[in-house]
DNA sequence: CAAGATTGAGGTTTCAATCTTT
DNA sequence: AAAGATTGAAACCTCAATCTTG
């Protein structure tokens, strides 16, 4: 087993744990998956609180196939609009509610609490916290902003 | 946005990546998932190429269900076989083939080979590798299950 | 009853095909 | 023909229920 392998299964099983506990925690209290969370909160960050669908689908690294499907509960429950283009009939955005930027809110700091707790701890200094987010952004590249800070 | 939960999406978004990379380079060349070479993988590195499915269940990660079903497709293509427990008759083995052991060692290479693509490059030192791994391994553990006390 | 394992039903995502509009 | 989007079929995994054995 080369460390190059190993540490490819390790990013495998913390990735798998890690979502297992925002599924749990945010599933709880606020009735939202993980994928839930990244699809509204990418709509949260857009301008408008809206995007094409086809957008949406680079944004999350999804295909179009699994963003109509998963968009489907979220505009059933209300917290997603479909708006069409006045300009171009072929497109059809998807904008956060009233009601989805305020689960949004209320999401956004549940998971900021859980990723507190998963990487806030003492056993984390602030470098290496800082350090994690430089490497997995050179592994996964495109789709996020780039880091702030390099690690060292 | 808190840097800690921009950790969190990041490893999310570099371990979807990676996998569709696994799954695409083993598929290609081995035909086997992801899942599936972790699964072969496990039991290459248990005594005897031989584990329960109730043990393989926590070692990989997945329900017992989840096994069963993962199982069935590398049994019906002879990587694996069923092996009854003669002292305890609610116990299945499962175990690799001599075909299982080959296939597994061609995808073994093939997987090393992949992530020296994506972690052994001149942008990656040796030593940020090991750190990433540390990083990794304090964030998933050891492969448990999620203990009941946890967090989250 | 508890443990190991499987099955039925359901959720999530992908691929390939299709439909509409440009 | 190309782009945006949706749908049918299928793969993968989970939960709850069930079956068998201890």
């Amino acid at each position: 087993m080369t460390p190059y392998l190993d540490a490819c299964l390790r990013l495998a099983r913390a990735q798998a744990l890690m979502v297992k506990r925002f599924d749990n925690q945010l599933g709880r209290l606020h009735g939202l998956s993980f994928a839930d969370f990244l699809l509204l909160q990418q709509l949260g960050s857009a301008p408008g609180g809206r995007m094409r669908r086809v957008d949406l689908a680079a944004a999350l690294g999804l295909t179009a196939s699994g963003v109509t499907r998963s968009l489907g509960p979220l505009e059933r429950i209300g917290l997603v609009e479909r708006e069409p283009d006045p300009r171009d009939a072929r497109v059809a955005y998807a904008a956060l509610t009233d009601a989805g930027r305020e689960r949004l809110q209320h999401a956004e700091k549940a998971a900021g609490q859980l990723a507190a707790t998963l990487l806030g701890g003492e056993e984390w200094a602030a470098g290496e916290v800082a350090s994690l987010a430089g490497y997995l952004t050179r592994l996964g590249g495109t789709g996020l902003p780039e880091a702030a800070g390099d690690p060292a």
